[in-house]
DNA sequence: TATATATGCAACTTTTCGGTTTCGCAAATA
DNA sequence: TATTTGCGAAACCGAAAAGTTGCATATATA
């Protein structure tokens, strides 16, 4: 099952897992502390992150922890670019507008 | 039922409509000719990008325009920034080491 | 006025998703 | 060695999502 990171970022447990591991790596059972779900349910969500490398483990005798993989989240930077063009560039437009209306007071 | 941004982006076809309509204001019937399922379908996908403030609607007889409200896309951008600040701060540490080797080569 | 067109909405179906429960395995510990 | 602990995987379940089909409605057009 192919996954994309749209989709990992849409649901709001695993935003919160990110934003979590984004400060230090944790083990699940670390992380479902944080939750009112079980150890289980988390462990699924890590396996989705884990899947479109949004996450990385690291073992450690039996306990596996997880950190983020902070470059891909890069691609969600990188999809957002043309729409940010957009903005500015409309931010220019009103920019111009603005110094239009300031040169006809003059 | 309340709906959320990163819920919306999930799916590849909304984030083609997106894309469509950031060039130019479109009719449900235009935007379905660029897919291969129903209008209907994408009526759905319109009403939950709608749901959203994703876009909005303009009224032209007996069409309706769909076009995209940029502003919102800014919520993304948002919520991305603590993890630019990451990524820019691990930049700035692998400079410094860059730049700590490059004094030692003197 | 009759017909065609553009659209939204509701009902229904299939698939996917998020969760729990149960299990098995490997590592730590008594 | 026996038991506890940390973990993933599979089976199952209910809810939500995504799609299709079949309407109803309003606006054009013949």
């Amino acid at each position: 099952m192919r996954r994309d990171i749209f989709q990992a970022i849409a649901d709001p447990t695993r935003r919160a897992i990110i934003a979590l591991i984004a400060l230090q790596a944790m083990t699940p059972n670390a992380i479902a502390e944080n939750f009112h779900t079980t150890r289980q349910a988390v462990s699924k969500h890590l396996r989705i992150l884990t899947e479109c490398d949004l996450v990385k483990q690291e073992y450690q005798g039996r306990e596996i922890y997880y950190t983020l993989e902070i470059e891909k989240m890069k691609e969600i930077d990188k999809w957002l670019e043309q729409y940010r063009k957009i903005w500015e560039s409309r931010f220019n437009q009103l920019d111009n507008v603005l110094s239009t209306l300031k040169k006809q007071k003059k």
